[in-house]
DNA sequence: AACAGTAGGACTAATTTAGTCCAGCTAGAC
DNA sequence: GTCTAGCTGGACTAAATTAGTCCTACTGTT
């Protein structure tokens, strides 16, 4: 299943929760416990986040984490690029890939290439502001398929 | 990682050799020798891909699969839909979903929803065609060696 | 009847993802 | 200064998914 994984779930709503608390400072605990996720997961994964400078790290009694970009500045792209790496959406495009029996006459590189940064950029235009705008829409849309 | 899986990445192969058999069938055994994938495995998505009638199976002696459809009118979401299941890009939209404690204060059905369905679109207006239409690239490689 | 092929269920192996545990470090509160 | 709530991050285990195999039955051509 094309799936983005629960860490960038939980990320996704981490952030979004964060953004709730406007400028003030919430810890892991808080977070998980009001996002329903696990603890030390979700610990994981602010580390990673922070790492690319969407949030900042208060250390000590009452720190926790801050939002240092507005929803409009993150992105699907940096999430996932924190919390999962580069994008590559088949196995052709890995970069140590020699093992590939197929390699010589792979006919579909490029094809997936081609997917791939459709990808990128789909990840890259939507942000955090944007996914959370639409949500009168969706129920509509939900019945699509 | 977000990727499509093997089967599809194999089922993209196959559907293209196919392509440049014009109107003979190849077998099974023939695709995945020229492929360079698992026979077996090849067999099981080539019967699904049949399922959904972008090929047809050609039974007895000298049979094997021919393709019924043209690769502007084969897309990548009736690949997927053939050899994975509808598209749920995240957990929280899985029709049984009954689990997830964050449910009820869920934030991201919405968004993930917004997502899928962009996913779902780009899926749907890639044709096999307008991937293949960068081949000229890959052929140079090829025949580099 | 022999053969070369598809159909598909049941299974195992490999890989990836999810989640836990723990020991160390940081800075604010007292 | 020292307690304490909280971040940091490596190592690990468990769960789930994906990849791949095997085997038996069926189909149609020669
Ligand atoms: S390199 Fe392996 S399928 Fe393309
Ligand atoms: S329903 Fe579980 S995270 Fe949305």
């Amino acid at each position: 299943m094309i799936k983005v994984n629960k860490k960038i779930e939980y990320g996704v709503l981490a952030l979004l929760y964060l953004n709730s608390k406007e400028d003030k400072a919430a810890s892991v605990r808080e977070m998980a416990s009001n996002c329903g996720v696990p603890e030390a997961l979700l610990s994981k994964v602010m580390q990673s986040i922070k790492n690319v400078g969407y949030v900042s790290a208060v250390y000590g009694n009452h720190g926790g984490y801050k939002l240092t970009k507005t929803l409009e500045e993150i992105n699907l792209l940096g999430i996932t690029l924190a919390l999962d790496g580069p994008i590559q959406v088949a196995d052709c495009l890995k970069p140590g890939n020699d093992t590939c029996p197929a390699k010589q006459a792979c006919t579909i590189v490029d094809p997936m290439n081609v997917l791939n940064q459709k990808i990128i950029e789909l990840f890259q235009t939507t942000s955090l502001q944007q996914l959370s705008a639409q949500k009168e829409l969706s129920v509509k849309e939900v019945t699509l398929l």
